[in-house]
DNA sequence: CAGCCGTGGAG
DNA sequence: TCTCCAAGGCT
């Protein structure tokens, strides 16, 4: 009966699979599993339309997994800056390393995938099953959603996980799991959506408890999450002969390991100058606003000139841009040129200290 | 287990 | 404007 009901989806997968820069077409040899690989990393949580250009970019500039592993960490996190989830890339540098160091080829089976850095019970099941042809497990969001509908299952996320696991074992076929994973994750991306799913023209849809039940939009239940607080913070663009001062942020944490604006705290109430790299006449360059996903941020940025060196990295204003900045601290800088007037260059006579 | 960790787009 | 959320992993 649910054998069947992959044959329908693996015959709906052959007419009509989305084509991707990573995948290959249904029925056809696996992809190249560095590609594979780097593309689920790059697609955790994010959107294929958002991926497509840094694959494009990654694979461009890193053809294979040696070629990554050999590349500078300061070149690797420039070019995933915007993408998000910065942790994901340190990981996925230090896995290129790994895999480089045992010889240059990913690990065949789930477990030894899901002993690297960075590739958790999903993406070793999909890289298992998409680049090795392995029999797999693979549960992402869509996946999630889909047999959720599929079996009506009435218990919330996250808590219903394990049993939308045994549902999707039981779904599994034996042979093109790459493909049966693939066209689960199409199907809840083009027609199992969130809202509004196209169930007239979905190939499971006879086989859909949640069709049955008349509203399949309902599935599946979500625990209700925390609300977002709202925090204020102060960036600093303090310039000194056409440069900008620039600060790498912690390896741990928010943005870490990612080039920024010196900042103070990120707080409930106003920091002000706190933590302010020098001391001189800061004047308001006006707010950005920008979302995480656990809290909310207004960020004061304020400018300054200065006279005398600090500590940090000067970058040249003009290339602002190619300093790997993530996008809160990119939209800082594109505030700030538009609205910062340094003053004039310092031009003491010689010999006469300020 | 629940909190932490980005961003941009759709509705 | 605001809410939701997109091929999750780590602690």
């Amino acid at each position: 009966m649910f054998v069947d009901a992959a044959e329908a989806l693996l015959a709906w997968y052959d007419r009509s699979a989305r084509t991707l820069p990573w995948r290959s077409p249904p029925g056809m040899p696996a992809a190249d599993p560095y590609r594979v690989w780097l593309s689920e990393v790059m697609l955790q949580q994010t959107t294929v339309a958002t991926v497509r250009a840094y694959f494009a970019r990654f694979t461009e500039r890193w053809p294979t997994v040696q070629a990554l592993a050999a590349a500078a960490d300061e070149e690797v996190m420039s070019a995933w800056a915007g993408l998000g989830y910065y942790a994901r890339a340190r990981n996925l540098l230090a896995c290129a390393r790994a895999v480089a160091a045992a010889g240059g080829r990913f690990p065949d089976t789930e477990a030894g995938l899901r002993a690297l850095p960075g590739i958790g019970a999903y993406t070793a099941a999909a890289v298992a099953a998409i680049a090795f042809g392995r029999r797999a497990v693979v549960v992402d969001g869509n996946v999630e959603r889909v047999v959720s509908r599929l079996f009506a299952i009435e218990t919330p996320l996250p808590a219903s996980r394990p049993e939308i696991a045994v549902a999707t074992e039981s779904l599994t076929p034996a042979t093109r799991a790459g493909d049966f994973a693939q066209a689960m994750m199409d199907l809840g991306a083009t027609i199992c959506t969130p809202r509004n799913p196209a169930c007239a023209i979905c190939p499971l849809r006879e086989r859909c408890a949640a069709v049955r039940t008349g509203d399949p939009a309902r599935l599946p239940l979500k625990t209700a999450k925390r609300a977002r607080p709202q925090r204020h913070g102060t960036a600093f663009w303090l310039e000194r002969d056409g440069h900008v001062l620039l600060h790498r942020r912690p390896e741990r944490g928010l943005l870490g390991g990612m080039r920024a604006l010196p900042s103070g705290p990120w707080q409930a109430d106003d920091p002000g100058l706190t933590d302010a790299p020098v001391a001189t006449d800061w004047v308001s360059l006006g707010h950005v606003a920008h979302v995480f996903t656990h809290f909310a941020l207004d960020l004061a940025v304020v400018g300054g000139t200065a006279t005398v060196d600090v500590a940090g990295e000067w970058w040249p204003v003009a290339h602002i841009g190619e300093a790997g900045l993530p996008t809160l601290f990119a939209k800082a800088a594109t505030l700030a040129r538009a609205t910062f007037a340094p003053d004039p260059a310092p031009s003491y006579p010689a010999g006469v200290s300020a």
